[in-house]
RNA sequence: GGAAAGGUGGCAGAGUGGUUGAAUGCGGCGGUCUCGAAAACCGUUGUUCCGGUUUCCCGGAACCGGGGGUUCGAAUCCCCCCCUUUCCGCCA
């Protein structure tokens, strides 16, 4: 949620940014809005001050044997007043409410304006020794290897489920639990998160302190009869955990990693990109979630993005960074970094990361806040999280980045105490 | 699922329909004392919004789980909802 008074403060760059994130342009109706809300307010404290002094003095006219009669009428029509105008009030407020938790994030200064995914900006790229864009022989995509060796059974997941639901076995269940593991440990041991396994079903408030509610409501699973919602990220619990609390300044930077399975109706997106893993209901992801001071929060992000690259270093896979474009910026984003690993039998890249500040877009909704010792006021920390990775994608570039001509799967090393096989096939 | 109890300030815990933002204790902050520390004593202690001065200083409003209602006036009475705890049942 943006800050009403930095609006009001400065209209014309909200605007600007706005247009820049493709977002309606709100800004005169929130103003006007604005307005209205500060005058109700200004007669209904008048009224209610006036109502106040009054009821002070009561005891003591009671008791001197003062007629009350005339005062408890007048009382009582400035009671109805303040009703009404306090409903009038309440009406206004609902409806800046609305349209600011409908009003996506600005992006920051240092993040290039564009319309479209075609302008994100490429930053850096990692490539193995040895690699080589050229396959020397054909590579099976992962649902072709997947079946072949026994470890990826799409069909029988849709028997269970419905399509979208990956069925992993035998080595490939273990293959994934491995992965998982190994990224938690390393994050852990190598880059001081602290490790949290949060509940997977969430209630509306958590849903809505970290935006994916109201903007994104059709894209969450939801369970009507106990009110729930099935997480589409560990950001979202984890990011929650200190909704509507008043962090100590010595405690941040506060970082989180967990793992959680991730539920995602992906409503419309049927046919593009669907074969396999490469869109799917449910996955698995390792989530790293920062709470820092507005002044680290730059720096944190980009030492997220390498935490997150460390892991693919480790593994050794192809991989490359993209900053992306104003336009293609998540609603909650202030920036963001993609991470795409290499896929040789897609010949193309695909996201399996995706880290991002968000200033305090997150924490003024979720009301997260840290007292400044200079201060001793509180102050909306800033939030971020960064895929550490989703496994799903990971999973394609591993096994077709590491297969052999004979159709088999080389485990990288790193993952041989996890896995307690070196080879599958 | 059945039964009961309860939700008050950072925490613990009082609270009679009327100057109650709310006793008291702990904690925190400042001070006295001390070479220093502890103890003791004194003082102080939330958040949000509006307005003014233009900054944390003054004035005002709101906040005792949430939402309605009664009343001149509600933390206190009534209704609905949410949550927590305990016991019983069921159960990974």
């Amino acid at each position: 949620m943006l800050d009403i008074k930095f609006i009001r403060e400065n209209p014309e760059a909200v605007r600007q940014g706005l247009r820049n994130k493709n977002a309606a342009d709100v800004i005169d109706e929130i103003l006007s809005l604005d307005e209205k809300r500060r005058s109700f307010i200004a007669q209904t404290e008048d009224l209610k001050a006036k109502k106040n002094q009054v009821s002070a003095q009561i005891p003591q006219m009671k008791k001197s044997g003062h007629d009350t009669a005339a005062v408890f009428a007048e009382m009582k029509r400035v009671g109805d007043e303040i009703a009404f105008l306090d409903g009038q009030l309440s009406d206004i407020e609902e409806k800046i409410d609305d349209i600011l938790r409908h009003t996506p994030n600005l992006a920051h200064s240092s993040v290039p304006v564009g319309t479209s995914a075609a302008e994100n900006v490429e930053v850096r790229r990692w490539l193995p020794e040895g690699f080589s864009f050229e396959n020397e022989f054909k590579i099976l995509d992962h649902t072709e290897l997947g079946k072949k060796l026994s470890i990826l059974d799409f069909e029988r997941g849709t028997k269970i489920s419905g399509s979208g639901f990956p069925l992993y076995t035998n080595k490939g269940a273990t293959l994934e639990r491995a992965l998982i593991n190994f990224m938690l440990d390393y994050h852990l041991q190598n880059h001081g998160y602290k490790e949290m396994m949060p509940p997977i079903l969430v209630n509306r408030d958590s849903m809505k302190g970290t935006g994916q509610i109201p903007k994104m409501e059709e894209d969450m699973y939801f369970i009507e009869k106990d009110g729930l919602y099935p997480i589409p990220t560990a950001e979202v619990p984890i990011t929650n955990i200190h909704r509507d609390e008043i962090l100590a300044e010595k405690d941040l930077t506060i970082k989180y990693v967990g793992y959680s399975p991730c539920f995602r109706r992906e409503a419309g997106s049927y046919g593009k990109e669907s074969k396999g893993f490469l869109r799917v209901h449910q996955f698995n992801k390792v989530e790293m979630v920062k709470f820092s001071k507005p002044e680290n929060s730059y720096d944190e992000l980009e030492a997220m993005v390498n935490d997150a690259e460390n892991i693919l270093k480790a593994l050794k896979i192809p991989y490359r960074i993209l900053m992306l474009c104003t336009g293609d910026l998540s609603f909650s984003a202030a920036k963001c970094y993609d991470i795409e690993t290499w896929s040789p039998a897609e010949n193309k890249w695909l996201e399996a990361s995706s880290c991002s500040n968000f200033e305090a877009f997150q924490a003024r909704r979720a009301n997260i806040r840290f007292r400044r010792e200079e201060t001793k006021k509180p102050e909306f920390v800033h939030t971020l999280n960064g895929s550490g990775l989703a496994t799903s994608r990971l999973m394609v570039s591993l096994l077709e980045n590491y297969q052999t001509p004979e159709g088999k799967v080389i485990v990288p090393e790193v993952l041989h105490k996890y896995t307690g096989f070196k080879i599958i096939g």
